[in-house]
DNA sequence: GCCAACGTTGGC
DNA sequence: GCCAACGTTGGC
């Protein structure tokens, strides 16, 4: 299944991922998101990379899955922002897959032509008020996406 | 900076 | 288990 990851590009950006080929994207600390990070997410799965909280917002480049079920060092590290005293090593509780980068577009797909989009209508990813960073994308809004670029 | 829409926390 | 208070996300 294709997902939508947002990410503040002041955190890291889609030139980060270039930069990087691959990252575990960890630091996510959301039950619903840690489930599709964790349960759903499979091999080679496509990736859409979408800039929040910047100017412009929106779709920025194509990734893909290429580890599953990585464990989120953050949560271990007493120092991080992210730890999570819950956590152990023979009990995890965050995931990080790691992410291969595929490419960058040359313009972003800006959040107000997503809403001009017939196939992202329902979309989670247009839905008020939803904050998940980790959003299933179906195979027909992917495609539709796409085609703009 | 504002604020709506959440998710989480903690007292009961 | 309920729910008010609080914190965070994210577009504007």
């Amino acid at each position: 299944m294709p997902w939508l990851l947002k990410t503040e590009p002041s955190t890291y950006s889609i030139q980060d991922l270039e930069r990087d080929k691959k990252t575990n994207w960890d630091c996510i600390r959301n039950y619903q998101a840690r489930n599709y990070l964790r349960d759903d997410f499979k091999l080679d799965d496509q990736i859409l990379i979408y800039h929040s909280g910047t100017e412009p917002i929106g779709i920025v480049g194509l990734a893909r899955v290429s580890k599953l079920k990585q464990l989120d060092q953050e949560q271990f590290n007493p120092k991080s922002d992210y730890f999570d005293p819950k956590a152990s090593l023979e009990k995890p509780i965050w995931y990080a897959p790691e992410i291969q980068f595929v490419r960058r577009f040359k313009r972003v797909i800006e959040l107000s032509e997503l809403r001009s989009l017939k196939a992202l209508k329902q979309s989670a990813i247009l839905k008020k008020g939803n904050r998940l960073s980790v959003i299933p994308v179906s195979a027909k809004e992917l495609e539709s996406i796409l085609a703009l670029i």
